[in-house]
DNA sequence: GGCTCCATGTAAGGAGTTACATGATTCA
DNA sequence: TGAATCATGTAACTCCTTACATGGAGCC
């Protein structure tokens, strides 16, 4: 069974947080701004069906009041999130699609006015996101689990940084053209 | 209909390129950098054909020696892609997902050397595609969708140069713990 | 006459997302 | 007793990708 990304930062979840249940899964990546699937139902149960099935978590009896099932990891599922990490190909390190990115190179199509209008709104948007990345770090990091977070925040800071700066140097490109 | 980021982006090529033949656009994804698409035939030809059933675009009689029928856009094509240039949400300026980052928050599942060992060939892969963005540069940009591209690829060289700086911080972290 | 481009498609499947559906528990 | 939260799932759909399939045109 071939494990998609999904599969994998599930896995990653469940070890970083320990016994975790779907639930629970479901609840950080719905709290989390560094997770970029859903944190519908429909993405997590079936996710952690198929990791199930195929050996690499396995459930403890239901434990507390509510019925809830803790996942945790089975060697193998701990084997699987090593090689994810170790494994490196040329494309994972190659550059990420932007749908920003995507659009400015098809700004000549606007006129002059609602070019510039348009660009400031891509700023805008870029500078709202930085600004939301900003307040999640205002909370201390406490835990472990909190560290690690920052540390992807960080890093979402930086590239969001990298493309408002570019956007400058795009505006002062077409001012020239 | 609902139009999605790849139709979008395919009437924009074909909008900035003048009139080209499905076989063009498919041409065209392959040799850019900057489309983040399949630039395989399930992913181009259907798309043109939604695009011609909503009447976005049309096709000229086969012209050529070679039958292509060479697509243009029609008003109604040309509408949709000032429209979606110009309306911006707030998830577009958001911080779009890196396989790399993802990982990296999971870093702390391997033991030091391993995780040293790792972090640098996250590294080696982000500096490999920064030099492979840096080559498309070279070639001098003369026709208009040169110039596009070139703009396209600063923006991706500059989110690689943030993750590869972003990176050294995340060795000096790791290492301080 | 065969090789390489040019040129256009379809079929099946993968990977998630959206929306729907259900029930139990806790607390006001 | 009713609202909120805990808890788990499925069905249909979207959007794209991989792999398969076909044929003409130019050239050596």
């Amino acid at each position: 069974m071939k494990l998609t990304e999904l599969d994998h930062c599930v896995l990653a979840v469940i070890w970083r947080g320990g016994p975790t249940s779907a639930y629970g899964v479901r609840a950080h990546f719905a709290g989390s701004r560094t997770v970029s699937w859903s944190s519908s139902t429909g993405t997590i149960y079936p996710a952690i069906r198929r990791l199930r099935q195929a050996g690499l978590l396995k459930a403890a009896a239901p434990t507390g009041p509510r019925k809830s099932e803790l996942l945790r990891l089975t060697p193998k599922g701990r084997a699987a999130i090593d090689a994810w990490l170790t494994r490196v190909t040329p494309e994972l390190g190659s550059s990420i699609a932007d749908p920003i990115r995507t659009r400015v190179q098809f700004l000549t199509a606007l006129d002059g006015p609602a070019r510039k209008r348009v660009l400031e709104a891509y700023r805008a948007a870029t500078r709202a996101a930085i600004a939301r990345q900003k307040a999640s770090l205002l909370a201390p990091a406490t835990t472990e689990v909190d560290r690690s977070e920052r540390l992807g925040t960080l890093g979402a800071l930086a590239e969001l940084k990298a493309r408002l700066a570019w956007l400058d140097t795009v505006e002062r490109e077409l001012r020239e053209r």
